[in-house]
DNA sequence: GCGCAGACGTA
DNA sequence: CGTACGTCTGCGCG
């Protein structure tokens, strides 16, 4: 089906302009783009949505039309054209230039009515029309075979009007809407309505009389004022009529066939948009123009043979030489508490052949075979999830090296901020593939065998279970072998393909080492803490009853709390959520200090022992039969490069209250699963202040890093400056103050929330930054700068090179475009301290390695690792400690370590 | 059984 | 109207 596309380039180019926020968008020459990219950015969508394979872009030449002769005052009134517009329209001409889109102006006529002609031309050649315009005149054109997408909230959102839509919104069908706004008038064309003439008494007199000709003709018969006025303005609405009238017939240059959308000019391309420094715009527009070049998405082909028993090694001396690169799935059975599930069967693939190996049918030279492949660094593998994939291999004695590259690992580099990395989905992402199994008809099995090529011979030997299992594990090699390809050439630059190889792939190993090892429990301990909790909650639960008055109501539930403290209570309302009034622990205290209602009192000490009870209930389902609990490390979550942990999630146990640190103290030191010899101690080390060390390296404030450099107390030295006393002059108050604007702006902190936070005026927290960055100019710089440069590239950068894209910087949407300033304002900071601290894992493993030393890494927390120490190597280990994560980064200011020892958590803790 | 919203723990 | 996470509970959906 051929598909015309018709854009209204003038109104589509004014649109953006309001649109988005000019002073975000302009090139280092200073030429004004916001036009140009809401403009290109539009088309982009309805090229990728609409498929259409006929294109055209029409535009006014000049205000001079037909309608300024019959109607002098015709678009008159509309504000000059501001002088960042001008030259745009340019400039979107020489990107459709680029794109080989035909462009179409003709004097005396508006673009409308060029969309008018080339819309009955279409329809008469049985094409159908998409037309996208911000311009109301073009309604009359939608019928059954024509659409209309309608620019509605900036440039990223449009109607889809069809008749139907049109009918429902305006009250007529479309053909009807200029008799319509002929009564009703046209603010933004100058056209007057009759007065006391809205839309509903037009319809309801279309839908009386037919159209305006039976209205005009039944004129006399028109009731009540509105009728009056109708006679009295019949001239200005036949004017109306006449001028909003779109001409179907204009002479124009080019026809229909003309359009045939042509291969675009890669070339042109890109020096038009290096020209506009387009960098996001530019690959959403090649993944949109490529992925309509492509293929429609079909299943993997591979051909690969079943192996069975005793054929491993030739296979692996025919396709898995040094220097090799093969795919490898591991197929395992499902993971238990302690880790991973044990290996049951193997899918291997090459650039050319794939294999599959069941476990349960290899025999004693395939074991060996294996073992030797897997465990030489020389034979280059790459895997999915190696992490995982490893773990199943190490749990049946088949540890792995020579990884390469891990295809998730590499694609969460390339794009941090995706919901998941399956297998499937990067296929369909990166290969335009289905990672589905092709299952062929329902006559069984055998059309899916041919078309994976398998040999003849071995599939009559293989049983079906098998068949299917090595079928499914030879695609997904295929797979993963093809991704990891793609994905190489994605990562092309050199500090992330450093962020691949020598960060992100060697952690893999120690992040399985570490969750293996686990962390040992006091569990009499921990079940004696959960029950202490859960008495403390049920004194509570009864308490809040008591002081109510009432003993049904769910604490538990925001909902139920709701009506006790707003209705049953009267209590003053609280901050607004989605669904009613908050009921958080800071609205609650707030209330509290306020009524000293007893419930308050009670409710707020039931969330708290609730919280730790769950807590604490959690871990101890969470202890293994060793004992210890094994988290798992997630590296390809956070977007900011952090790690994340689950199942139990370790980085968030409490520490800030009291009675949450107590929770801490049943991590204890424990003994070697295998040799089960006794630790002597946790230890845990710690960076003190990365965050602002890094902003100090980054921002190269003088202020500040001087800070770090004396060594001074830094919110002291901060205070001293910012409030311009001598440090040991710094209050107590001062320096919570400075404290928390210094960690805030880090986060994007404005005014507004710094005041709400220290419950301080606006005016007091906007003078209190003022005064922060009078100092700490650099600061102010960075922060401004990073944003900008962002904006540019369309990405941030951590200090290895870790990037995070933001397209939401250009984003017409105030609230998303403030969010990922946001976010463009942390990730450099979150991300480097996530840098940092990988890298001091890996030299902390190796120096322990090399120097002989049996203490392990057990954890990570962002900021933080924790060590089991074995008897006399505590000494030894802190050294190490201080020196590897010390070192872990050149920056303009000391990296300081500090180190604790105990036999728990809390004792370690400092 | 599943997904969402609200709440809250950490860095 | 401050970033990044994970988990639990209640609740409405089917």
């Amino acid at each position: 089906m051929s598909r015309l596309l018709l854009l209204d380039g003038h109104s589509l180019a004014y649109r953006a302009f309001y649109a988005l926020p000019v002073e975000n968008f302009s090139t280092t020459t200073g030429q004004s783009t916001n036009a140009v990219y809401g403009f290109t950015s539009m088309l982009i969508n309805v090229l990728r949505d609409e498929a259409p394979t006929h294109v055209a872009v029409a535009f006014d030449r000049s205000r001079q039309t037909f309608r300024t002769q019959e109607y002098a005052e015709y678009k008159a009134g509309r504000a000059s054209t501001p002088g960042e517009f001008v030259g745009q329209v340019d400039l979107i001409k020489q990107v459709l230039d680029a794109l080989r889109i035909t462009h179409v102006e003709v004097d005396g006529y508006e673009a409308d009515d060029i969309i008018a002609t080339l819309t009955a031309q279409a329809r008469a050649e049985g094409l159908e029309v998409v037309i996208l315009s911000g311009d109301r005149d073009a309604f009359q054109l939608v019928d059954e075979r024509t659409l209309l997408l309608y620019p509605v909230r900036g440039v990223s959102e449009t109607w889809r009007l069809t008749p139907e839509k049109i009918e429902e919104k305006y009250l007529v069908r479309p053909e009807r809407y200029s008799d319509l706004a002929a009564m009703v008038g046209e603010s933004s064309d100058n056209l007057p309505g009759v007065p006391g003439v809205g839309p509903k008494t037009a319809a309801k007199w279309l839908a009386q009389f037919g159209d305006l000709t039976g209205i005009v003709g039944a004129a006399d018969q028109l009731k009540g004022k509105a009728g009056q006025a109708l006679r009295d303005h019949l001239d200005q609405v036949l004017r109306n009529r006449r001028l909003n009238q779109l001409v179907g017939d204009v002479p124009l240059p080019v026809g229909v066939a003309d359009l045939q959308a042509r291969g675009w000019d890669r070339e042109e391309v890109h020096r038009v948009f290096d020209g506009l420094e387009f960098r996001v715009l530019r690959e959403r527009l090649f993944a949109t123009l490529e992925s309509a070049e492509t293929e429609a998405e079909e299943g993997i082909e591979v051909a690969g043979s079943l192996l069975g028993p005793g054929e491993l090694a030739s296979w692996l001396g025919e396709h898995a030489g040094p220097g090799e690169r093969l795919a490898l799935v591991v197929q395992a059975s499902p993971r238990t508490a302690a880790g991973a599930g044990e290996a049951t069967g193997l899918g291997l693939a090459g650039a050319e052949h794939a294999a599959y190996l069941s476990l349960d049918r290899a025999d004693v030279d395939d074991e060996r075979a294996l073992r030797d492949w897997l465990a030489d660094p020389a034979c280059p593998k790459v895997l999915h999830d190696a992490k995982g994939q490893t773990a199943s291999l190490e749990t049946v004695g088949l540890p792995v090296e020579g990884v390469v590259s891990d295809t998730a690992l590499a694609a969460y580099l390339v794009r941090p901020d995706q919901r998941s990395y399956d297998l499937a989905d990067l296929a369909l992402r990166y290969l335009h593939r289905e990672l589905r199994l092709d299952e062929g008809t329902d006559d069984g099995g055998d059309d899916g065998q041919l078309a994976l090529g398998w040999d003849d011979g071995e599939q009559e030997q293989a049983d079906e279970v098998d068949a299917a299992a090595g079928r499914a594990a030879m695609v997904h090699a295929r797979a993963v072998h093809d991704l990891s390809v793609t994905l190489d050439e994605e990562l092309s630059d050199e500090p992330e393909q450093h962020l691949l190889r020598d960060v992100e792939l060697p952690l893999v190993g120690v992040l399985r080492r570490m969750e293996q090892a686990g962390i040992a429990v006091d569990l009499p301990m921990l079940e004696a803490l959960e029950g202490e909790f859960a008495a403390a909650m049920a004194q509570a639960q009864q308490d809040a009853w008591d002081a109510l008055g009432d003993d049904t109501v769910n604490l538990g539930s925001p909902k139920q709390l709701q009506v006790v403290l707003f209705e049953t209570l009267g209590l003053p309302k609280t901050r607004r959520t989605k669904t009613g009034y908050t009921t958080d622990a800071d609205a609650l205290a707030g209330l509290y200090a306020q009524t000293e209602h007893p419930f308050l009192e009670a409710l707020l000490r039931h969330r708290d022992k609730a919280r730790l009870r769950v807590t604490a209930e959690g871990l101890v389902k969470s202890v293994a039969d060793d004992g210890r609990i094994h988290t798992t490390y997630q590296q390809t979550i956070a977007a900011t490069g952090r790690l994340s942990s689950t199942e139990p999630n370790l980085q968030n146990i409490p520490i800030r209250t009291e009675e949450g640190r107590r929770i801490r103290e049943i991590f204890v030191v424990g003994r070697d699963a295998s040799t089960g010899t006794g630790y002597e101690s946790l230890m845990s080390a710690d960076y003190s202040q990365i965050e602002m060390r890094i902003m100090a390296h980054l921002s190269g404030d003088e202020g500040l890093i001087e800070a770090f450099r004396t060594g001074e107390d830094l919110h002291r030295f901060v205070g001293s400056r910012v409030f311009g006393v001598q440090p040991e002059e710094v209050t107590l108050e001062m320096r919570s103050k400075v404290k928390a604007m210094s960690y805030g702006l880090a986060y994007g902190l404005s005014a507004f929330g710094l005041s709400k936070q220290l419950t301080i005026s606006t005016g007091e927290a906007k003078q209190l930054m003022e005064e922060y960055f009078e100092r700490f100019g650099g600061v102010r710089d960075y922060l401004r700068d990073v944003v900008a440069e962002a904006r540019r590239s369309g990405f941030t950068e951590t200090i290895l090179g870790r990037r995070r894209h933001l397209p939401d910087l250009l984003s017409d949407n105030r609230q998303r475009r403030e969010m990922a300033e946001r976010m463009a304002l942390n990730a450099p900071i979150q991300g480097s301290a996530a840098d940092i601290i990988k890298v001091a894992m890996l030299r902390t493993e190796r120096a322990l390695r090399e120097q002989g030393l049996a203490s392990r890494m057990l954890l990570q927390v962002h900021d933080e690792l924790v060590l089991e120490i074995a008897p006399g190597e505590r000494e030894q280990v802190e050294t190490l400690l201080r020196a590897e994560m010390g070192g872990a980064a050149d920056l303009s200011v000391p990296l300081d370590v500090s180190v604790g020892v105990g036999r728990s958590w809390h004792e370690a803790a400092h």
